[in-house]
Parts: C-alpha cells; structure tokens; sequence
DNA sequence: ATAATATAACACCTTTTGGTTTCATGTCAA
DNA sequence: TTGACATGAAACCAAAAGGTGTTATATTAT
C-alpha cells in the first residue's frame, strides 16, 4: 500500500472507495483506529494505512490520546479540488450560461 | 496501464496527473491522439491508454473520423464528484465560520 | 496496387497499491 | 510490576498501474 513517504495528493487520496468511506465516518466524529477498524472488513493494520495516506494528503489529522491515536477529518485539502472542478463546471451546466456571458460581454463591447 | 475491462470510475480516473491534463486539454477542442501525444513527454501508446481509462469513466467521448479517432471532453461525470464534494462542504464552511465567529470575539474582547 | 499514416492491440517490464501477518513499543489497569 | 490493549513498523505478496516497444489493421493519398 502505499508507504506514504512522498506526500500523496488530494486526487489520489480519494480514488479509493475505503479511503472515501473513512473521510465520511471521520467527518462527525474523532474516532481511534480500533473503532474505526470495527467500520471495515479489512484488517486493522490496513486501515492503519489508509489513514496514513489520508494524513499525507492532509485530509485527516491525528490526536494521541493516552495509548491510543484518534482521528479526525480537516476539510481544508478538499478546496484544492473544488478549485479544480469549478473550471469544469463552465462546460456541463451551462454551455448556455456560457454563450450568455459571452454574448452579454459582446453587448458590452458594442 | 489501465487495462480497462471492468468500468473505471471517476475518481479514480482524475487521480493521475497526465489525466487530469488530458481533460484541459481536451475541454475546448476535439482532437486526434497524434496530437494529443504532442502535448505529453510520454508514448502515444500511453496517452492512448489514458483515453481509454477517461472514456471508461465516461469522462471523454470518442469519434472516428476517417483514420483518425478523435477525443473529447464529456463533464458529465464530474457531477458525481461535485455531489460527494459537497457533502463535505458543510464542513469546511462551518470551520470557516467558526474561525470568523473567533476573530470577532476577540475583536470584541479589545 | 502500393506506400504512408493513425491508431488499436499485444506482450512485456517495473513500481505502486492494497492487503496480509508478525513483531515491537508504549500505555493503562490490577 | 506484570499483563492486557492500541497502535505503529516491518516483511512480504499478488495484482494493478504506468510505462515501453512491436505488431496488426484500417484508411488515405499517389
């Protein structure tokens, strides 16, 4: 899996399902990794892992408390992506809107 | 690569960074994969491997036209990673406003 | 008909990824 | 202090991912 010491990007952090479903669980609640575990039909180990990449990618953050460590999702990383999807947004919802700004901008240069 | 039998999905297909360029690149204009190729310091036969896991997830649409087959951006699919973006929306948002509702407190305690 | 072009399809290689099990370390409770 | 628990770390593995180069096939131009 991956050793994370590059730093893993937003992207990548959440091409994965399990990955996904755990920025979901952490978004209400602080949670340490047995309980998380309890969430998964993979070992604990795993999701140990998959924590890892999601700390790398800074969309979760860590809290040792006593033996155990909890975890807890920081939305921040996700911005990155919404900045990415917005230039998109231009061509599937309004290629109408579009044409309209385009025009409206025309009109303004007449 | 990608070999692309079972259906690729969308997070997964923007999570590679010569992907996501693909997609810029092919927003605007149609295009042959020989030129496409001329935009990335990989092999055609890569770039095409990289069409063919953004087509899977639906994100590209292709078009033959005589000996050439031509790409094309399809945004369609991005909805789903707008839906599941702002589910955590609230989130971040919230940290913001706390953080306002912080700054102004302390503003007040002055 | 023949040569050149565009691209898909193969076969192959290396690195990364998601997963496992086992071991080490730190912390809490008796 | 001794044992139980929580977690991280390490070693290992199979499969997928990203890449390459080499055919094979269809289409266009001569």
């Amino acid at each position: 899996m991956a050793a994370s010491s590059a730093k893993h990007d937003v992207f990548q952090a959440i091409a994965d399902p399990t990955r996904r479903k755990l920025l979901k669980l952490l978004s209400s609640e602080e949670m340490p990794v047995t309980v998380i575990s309890g969430h998964f039909p993979i070992s604990r180990t795993a999701v140990s892992k998959h924590l890892r990449v999601l700390a790398d990618a800074g969309l979760v953050k860590e809290r040792k408390v006593g033996r155990e460590t909890r975890y807890k999702l920081e939305p921040q990383p996700l911005y990155e992506l919404k900045d990415w999807l917005q230039f998109f947004e231009l061509y599937w919802e309004n290629k109408l809107g579009a044409l309209k700004r385009l025009v409206e901008s025309d009109e303004q240069d007449l």
